[in-house]
DNA sequence: TTCTCGCGGGCCCTTACTTCA
DNA sequence: GATGAAGTAAGGGCCCGCGAG
């Protein structure tokens, strides 16, 4: 939620037509290869057909749907219980400032300090009211790790049943699962990031590459000593010249240019737009000006042009 | 009907610890 | 063994939606 607010308050609002399987697809790759040229400062906003939103911030859609469903099921409220208890073994504390989850049972605290306590056995003889005692943190064994990416593959959220249950079947606490769910979702949405800034990149470098050759393309018609109307469509051109040519289509039947006004934002609202332009006109294809052929917001993915 | 308040849950940022090269 | 980078569990703050009063 706040991540795309501010991505649009502040950040540079870019259309692009990307489908969700090539968003998955993306996903998929970048977890493999591992993408490391994130760059924390970049805000981005990626608008993807009608539904851009989730696409955008699809953790934000299943933040919503599972704080539906959360509220449903609700277990019994018992929040605000700062409790604070030291574990009898090796004078190890725990502190909790906070448990939401409505479990305060000590077998609940006993399994999830064993785990910690598996975790760093040669360390119970620390001073128990130290902060980096509290800190100490476990890992999770593989097998945990495992079971919590493969409920992760299934819901991204946990309802408290879920996760009570999770944590029953891992033997630990229904805070610990929300946290690595909470640290699971943004590792993804960080690599997701990364993984929409390159995309951004490789579309910037083609874009410019395409307007370097629109310029080009424009300096030799103007080289040449066309007759006024072929002159007047030059000039027309380089009027348009000053657009982005993925902002630019142009009316085959009317053969009008239109502008960023023309279209939508949405790129499916700007097709269907001309389809409603065209619609018992007929279309005979002409294809006199290229740029109307292609889309009001550029993918390289399904719309191979000379930009990509 | 509207407003206020408390609560629960999510995200972001950060810290601290662990692991590895 | 020391060290720095990367990974990650966890803390804290803030925001938002919802329900109750």
């Amino acid at each position: 939620m706040a991540s795309s607010s501010s991505a649009e308050d502040h950040g540079l609002l870019l259309g692009l037509t990307l489908s969700t399987a090539h968003r998955n697809h993306i996903t998929a790759a970048a977890n493999l290869n591992g993408v490391h040229s994130f760059e924390p400062s970049l805000s981005l906003t990626l608008l993807s057909g009608t539904d851009h939103a989730d696409q955008v911030s699809d953790a934000d859609a299943a933040v919503k749907k599972g704080t539906g469903c959360a509220r449903q099921e609700a277990s019994p409220p018992n929040s605000a219980v700062s409790s604070f208890s030291a574990a009898s073994g090796g004078g190890r504390m725990v502190i909790v400032k906070r448990e939401r989850d409505g479990l305060s049972s000590t077998d609940e605290m006993d399994t999830a300090e064993r785990v910690v306590s598996s975790s760093r056995a040669s360390d119970d003889d620390d001073d128990g009211g130290s902060t980096a005692a509290a800190r100490k943190k476990l890992r999770l064994t593989k097998d945990q790790s495992a079971l919590l990416e493969e409920s992760f593959k299934h819901h991204s959220t946990l309802n408290p049943k879920q996760k009570q249950a999770l944590a029953r079947q891992l033997n630990l606490r229904p805070r610990q699962v929300e946290v690595w769910f909470q640290n699971r979702r943004a590792r993804t949405k960080l690599k997701q990031t990364e993984v929409d800034c390159e995309f951004l990149k490789k579309c910037c470098e083609t874009l410019t590459d395409e307007n370097r050759r629109l310029h080009k393309e424009l300096q030799d018609l103007k080289a040449l000593k066309l007759p006024p109307p072929q002159a007047a469509a030059a000039a027309a051109a380089q009027f348009y010249m000053h657009m982005p040519a993925a902002t630019l289509s142009m009316c085959p039947s009317c053969e009008r240019v239109g502008g960023p006004a023309a279209g939508s934002v949405a790129p499916a609202a700007s097709t269907a737009g001309g389809a409603d332009h065209h619609r018992g006109g007929g279309s005979d294809g002409n294809s006199a000006f290229s740029i109307a052929q292609k889309p009001q917001f550029f993918n390289p993915f399904t719309n191979p042009s000379a930009a990509c």
